[in-house]
DNA sequence: CTTGACCTTCCCATCATGGAAAGGTTTATG
DNA sequence: CATAAACCTTTCCATGATGGGAAGGTCAAG
């Protein structure tokens, strides 16, 4: 399989998957005579992988312990978990601070008549000197 | 006033100031003839008003349009209003998308039972196959 | 044999921020 | 006055994950 097979089969980016070769989150594979990068079904499943924990949020750094994890049939089920539960209480800590802003914002908006006048509690709290 | 103070007033560090000015995001100050900026109380106010746009989490470009509305005695609030809430419809999406990683991450810890077996339904479902 | 769809590497951009280097200025102290 | 500390200046580089694009080589089908 050429990369663009394997970037579709796997719904990594070629990009990507060059970019995940060059940081040394993936080996880097055999090359044809010419020069281009050879795949095969378990490229795939490893790439999966990746993109699945991307999309959990996880980052190239974790999912690198991930993949150590992975590979290791001694592994107990506790680092990786330990790992999850590291990653949930970072979202957490993203989530409050998303959310924070949020209420602010609903509050300042709500206040805000919203009409032609210039007038706008929004640009007055901006504006307000924080203690 | 040196940048130092206006950082220190502000809570903008000296680096982004300098940056800001850079991307004319704000005006560039006045100079002694050391070549030093020379600022005043109103760009620590102009300072703090971009401060407080960053901690509600608008973007540099969001502010950009946020600080030619404060210039405008004209403006009308409907505009700052508008504003506002793209900017909570963008923070909702956001939240959303971390909220949905949290609920199936914590789902998936709570299936693994964590200790010293290697079997791990958290990686089982990195590896699993999406259909 | 040409065309189009691949592939390669390399450089640049994003967004907001910080670090560090190499050098000039100002202020306080001995 | 000399020196040291604490400022300031610009310029370059880094982050994290991703994409765009250029310039050029390869392969397969018409």
């Amino acid at each position: 399989m050429n990369i663009g097979a394997v970037a579709q089969a796997s719904s990594v980016s070629a990009k990507m998957i060059r970019h995940y070769e060059s940081i040394g989150l993936i080996r880097a594979s055999s090359r044809t005579l010419a020069g281009y990068r050879q795949y095969h079904e378990r490229d795939v499943h490893l790439l999966r992988f990746i993109r699945r924990a991307r999309d959990l949020g996880f980052s190239l750094d974790q999912i690198r312990q991930l993949l150590s994890l992975w590979d290791d049939p001694e592994r107990a089920s506790a680092d990786v978990k330990r790992l999850a539960e590291l990653h949930i209480a970072d979202l957490d800590a993203r989530i409050a601070a998303l959310t924070e802003m949020r209420t602010t914002l609903v509050t300042l908006a709500n206040a805000c008549h919203g009409d032609h006048r210039p007038d706008c509690p929004i640009l007055q709290d901006l504006a307000a000197p924080r203690s």
